[in-house]
DNA sequence: GTCACACTTAAGTCAGTGCTTAAGTATTCG
DNA sequence: CGAATACTTAAGCACTGACTTAAGTGTGAC
């Protein structure tokens, strides 16, 4: 699940840094203070889940964000957000109809 | 964190269900199939990292929803998608620019 | 061919998470 | 007051998640 996969601070500092370019595996992880391999169990979590897509050519492993998957989960909380939000304007509105009588 | 909250299945679920309208403890547990402390505990990491707040009036405690919080978790996720979007833009003006010589 | 490079796979460790049950506290109702 | 309601706290336990190291595999450069 994306929420999930963004959960994990190492995980956002990934997309943070792939929203910038595409990169390779080596060139994530050199920021990062953790093994080689312990980066791309992070890499395979964002790709399962869409964040993020990658092709190998030759040797190197070149990743990149996926925008469609970054679009729906931002919707995923915006739905329940104006929900909230009309849910609130519509009480505003019969209150206000309320003390007009 | 927001996202790591966001990440349970039950604790979206809460959300879900509170986007609808407030909600005492127990009727946000009554559809979910664990035991009340369990949901408590959940709804202490949504309200840890801000995404629900609560008042106890008498012995109910009715929680809602805080959509400033939501939206900031949007944010970050827009940020970096249409980071994204803007080099591939300025990517194909450039490929559009050369092609034209 | 052989060496370095860029991953990849596998196995194991250890802390954190998501539950549980059992017992408590505070409030309301009769 | 006594019982029922609505949480609340605490302890324990199984599982998952985020690492590690060690040993592969495939490619490119010389």
């Amino acid at each position: 699940m994306v929420f999930h996969a963004l959960g994990d601070p190492t995980r956002r500092q990934i997309v943070d840094q792939l929203s910038h370019g595409p990169a390779s595996v080596s060139e994530l992880a050199a920021p990062l203070p953790m093994s080689l391999p312990a980066v791309v169990q992070h890499l395979r979590v964002l790709q399962d889940c869409g964040l993020v897509e990658s092709e190998k050519v030759g040797r190197v492993r070149t990743c990149r964000v996926r925008p469609v998957t970054m679009r729906k989960a931002e919707r995923w909380i915006e739905e329940r957000r104006t929900e909230w939000e009309r849910r609130l304007d519509r009480l505003d509105e019969y209150l206000a109809e309320q003390s007009d009588k």
